[in-house]
DNA sequence: CAAGTAAGTTCCAATTAGGAACTGATAGTC
DNA sequence: GACTATCAGTTCCTAATTGGAACTTACTTG
């Protein structure tokens, strides 16, 4: 299988990593979270080449989680926003920084701390449920499978 | 700038992205969360390639998100298990999933629902601040430099 | 002895990435 | 009026990675 048809799986997790899931992309996102919106900042935060970045925010666009919109008329240019699908993304990003803090740093500690401005202290993000409010670990989940795909999903026990 | 050198960027994200931001590295994460251990089980289920699966789970091994535990000797066998650094990104994987339920699900619905086994409930992931327990928006965190990489990380006003 | 299992490795063609230069429309400066 | 700068890309070439399939090694089972 070709990662460029991954979407096509019923998984949404799958889905997700087509729109978000190539090199680069999700440091793309870290940027537009940060405010930068217009191709050369971009290019000269990142490093990445033109046409990588290019290639990426087309797709970040087409896939509904950045909008292109112009901000000047002669010549014409365009800069690159997040839409409310593409802030919903903030939760991974902001976990994925924690996991980085707290497993890839090195002697001088974290680059940066998230702080919460309501209450002025330092974010610390955990997975709970929203109903009744536990912190919720891997083994405390189980799984349903849609009947659509029943059986199709989840790995037997012999495989 | 190469892709593979994104881990010596003073960012917790990029190195967090070093190890899994690969195509397919966080689908092998999500099988292993569902309980797939084994080379040829990670492989008929993803469809990728022998030597592009191989690839992943060495850096996955390397970093230590997995670890490589003999199950049988002769002929010698092993198997990809979670670690501690592992199963701590299970926020991440939770929080991907649920954006592509509610974003990228087709006519049948999303294909899994992730029921909380302590109260019943299905998972509705949110990101919180464990100090106020509000929940928390990208607009609500303020971010502090570390004083060793002070204004080298955020955007200017200028660029 | 032949076939099966399991975890890879090897080979080749096709795609993608990295690096640098170039394009096109316009504004500002000498 | 020519020269330079800005900005969002595109084009070109080489190098690296991927997809697909076959092969390898070390056993076990019938």
């Amino acid at each position: 299988m070709r990662w460029q048809d991954i979407d096509q799986q019923p998984c949404s997790l799958a889905r997700s990593l087509a729109i978000i899931g190539d090199n680069w992309t999700l440091l793309v996102l870290r940027d537009c979270f940060l405010g930068v919106r217009r191709f050369d900042d971009f290019q000269q935060r990142l490093g990445v080449t033109r046409h990588v970045l290019s290639d990426r925010l087309r797709k970040l666009a087409d896939g509904g989680v950045l909008e292109k919109v112009a901000y000047q008329e002669r010549p014409l240019r365009h800069e690159y926003r997040l839409t409310a699908m593409g802030r919903d993304l903030y939760p991974v990003i902001a976990h994925l920084a924690q996991w980085g803090d707290k497993y890839l740093a090195d002697e001088a500690g974290p680059p940066l701390v998230r702080v919460h401005r309501q209450c002025g202290e330092p974010l610390v993000a955990k997975l709970q449920c929203s109903h009744c409010g536990d912190s919720v670990e891997p083994q405390d989940i189980r799984l349903e499978e849609n009947p659509h795909w029943a059986g199709a999903l989840l790995p037997t026990k012999a495989g």
